[in-house]
DNA sequence: GTACATGCAAAACCTTTGCATGGTT
DNA sequence: AACCATGCAAAGGTTTTGCATGTAC
């Protein structure tokens, strides 16, 4: 564990998602102020793969990172994303019922096809409220 | 509508889905040996926006194409993605349930933030059974 | 001291854009 | 003729890689 990689993680922590490799790059220079682009992917790589960290598309030509769920922590959600200006909500008040679903539809898919299926993503696409007025 | 958009067309017509720009480009060549790759991708983007086809991001460093589900034609379907080997299933045996949950929840996200949602993408990542094996 | 993480720059890669040309109506 | 799609090549942007150096254990 390096300066570096506790930086990214200590961002990622106090974040509220949704940064890019740029995001976190600049955010880190205000604590460390050497630190490499290519370092931030690299760290980001690992974190990803540990599953500490899932990282996403929300198709504005870069992935967006955030700290995956975990007991206690951030919990666990879902996006909407305006296609016209890029604006992000996360849905993350699930009802029991969404909850259960989607826990039996995981096991149903990992027995059918024989997947280990580690983390699932969830994300609805259309117009905010501002762009659909706009258009 | 140009030879090149035809062929374009046909292709996501007849094939299994998940192609890159390249692979259509490299389809189309078959059919209309001049067709450039920027010409796919200016088609792409208009199929795209006019709801035709969907376009997704399994995170193999390229976006992938596919016919949108059409009344009567290709059905909406889900996606397992081996994180490994990059292998794809399509998932679309949906309980009634399921849709009907996953409808009352576009409706209820719409009514809540404002948006106009147009479609959603639902991705479960995990392993294979052969990359489970070997790991 | 050894192994690994880093920084920097260059490369690789996918995708977009500019511009002159060609095709369609 | 006017308009738009095209091909080609160049540019753009993000992400990865090579390599010498620095750092953690």
């Amino acid at each position: 564990m390096t300066k570096g990689r506790r930086a990214i993680l200590d961002i990622l922590i106090n974040s509220e998602g949704h940064l890019s490799a740029e995001d976190i790059y600049f955010k880190a220079h205000s604590v460390h102020s050497k630190l490499g682009l290519a370092s931030v992917y690299r760290t980001l790589d690992i974190l990803v793969r540990m599953g500490l960290v899932n990282n996403f598309d929300f198709k504005d030509g870069r992935t967006r990172y955030e700290l995956a769920e975990s007991p206690g922590g951030r919990r666990h959600h879902h996006h909407l994303i305006c296609t016209s200006c890029g604006k992000i909500i996360d849905y993350g008040d699930f009802s029991d019922k969404e909850v259960n679903l989607l826990r039996k539809t995981e096991k149903h898919l990992s027995a059918k096809y024989g997947f280990r299926i580690a983390n699932h993503s969830v994300n609805y696409f259309g117009l905010c409220g501002k762009c659909n007025k706009n258009e």
